[in-house]
DNA sequence: GTCTATAAACAGATAGAC
DNA sequence: GTCTATCTGTTTATAGAC
């Protein structure tokens, strides 16, 4: 009785183990070729496994790629929450450049694998992106724009501040071999991010703070 | 003797033609699927020939992508040329986005295969991004820092501000599905279009341009 | 739960008739 | 130049032994 107990205990255990490895080898393999171009072989020599093992975890290609990709859009639409009207503009927008800079680097395969979705229609997370997302973007332009009503923050259109947050911090983690190829860096030198991260600060909020005119 | 001459001819310019057919095709496919993605039947169908027909006019695969590739990276690559320092810093910079946004939004599968390209290490154009490219890029960051230290305009640092350029573009073509679902929109919209290149030029250009004092 | 073997479909590519 | 037929390898997915 106490062996079962224990020995249940740890095949689940090691099931869920084994299942977060075949996420992350199926990130690693989804996010470098696509959905299409990559093979459940690979995957599972990825993560490891036989491929038939591979099946035993995920009934089909569809439904692996699915979990995948649920895991990396949460992770991804999370921060923008952060975003409230009760803080300071300045404040609050570079906190977020922030941690979109960090998911940058440290998260380019998620970056691009959310990117690879995007760029094929979105067909298995629109209903989301129309939903949950579109709900939470008009939340935060509606505190982008009492920033602006209250004289906080210059007038600018809140939807695109937003787009143009994303696109950049997408692309320094996306390109990164473009910016490696004509600049010899990437996010990963520290110098390189911070001077990204300063020029977006500068470019995308600082050029935003209403100048103290003193009487 | 006449007959020959006019059916050659007819048959080259046919032969361009279909060439030019299955390039577009191609484009179309390899844009939405990736290179793996994509497969030989649907490009010869989207082209509206015959699998065998297809690869009479091209050896392989690889072949018809880098074909592609090699007419996307050109049209790509050659707005950033315009940019002189004889030039009016807002005006050049100005002009330089409104043609790469009217590139994103008239060439949306150009775009696509471009980032697509890229996202997956750009194994075919590699050699290119760090010779032609680089190149570009370094003189046309010192065209922009003549500018900075005449004066006119605002410190910055050139390579970032030449990637956030690129960032926003390529986000307003590859991303217009997250686009569409936050905002009912696209770039096709022209009042969103007007407000997504004014925001660009408020946030990138605008700010950088120094405010005459008067003595 | 994990393996070997294999089915069934599909992909890239070629041969050869017309 | 274009077609049909086909070869060859790969892929998703399953059956069944252990």
């Amino acid at each position: 009785m106490y062996d079962e107990t224990i020995t249940s205990v740890k095949k689940t255990r090691n099931a869920q183990q084994k299942q977060q490895l075949i996420l992350q080898a199926a990130l690693e393999v989804f996010s470098t070729y696509g959905l299409q171009g990559a093979s459940m072989e690979q995957i599972a020599e990825t993560a490891g496994i036989s491929k038939s093992n591979l099946f035993y975890y995920f009934a089909g290609k569809d439904d692996l790629y699915v979990a995948v990709l649920s895991q990396v859009l949460t992770a991804w639409l999370l921060p923008l929450n952060q975003l409230e009207k009760e803080q300071d503009p300045a404040q609050a927008l570079g906190n977020y450049l922030d941690v979109k800079f960090q998911l940058a680097k440290d998260s380019p395969q998620a970056s691009r694998l959310y990117a690879l979705e995007m760029m094929q229609g979105a067909p298995y997370i629109n209903t989301i992106l129309k939903g949950s997302l579109k709900k939470l973007v008009q939340q935060k332009t509606a505190v982008i724009n009492d920033w602006i009503e209250q004289g906080r923050l210059k007038p600018v259109s809140a939807l695109h501040l937003i787009i143009h947050i994303w696109a950049v911090t997408q692309h320094y983690s996306d390109f990164t071999v473009q910016t490696q190829a004509i600049s010899g860096k990437t996010l990963k030198n520290k110098s390189f991010y911070q001077e990204a991260l300063a020029t977006s600060k500068q470019l995308l909020i600082e050029s935003l703070i209403p100048t103290v005119v003193e009487h």
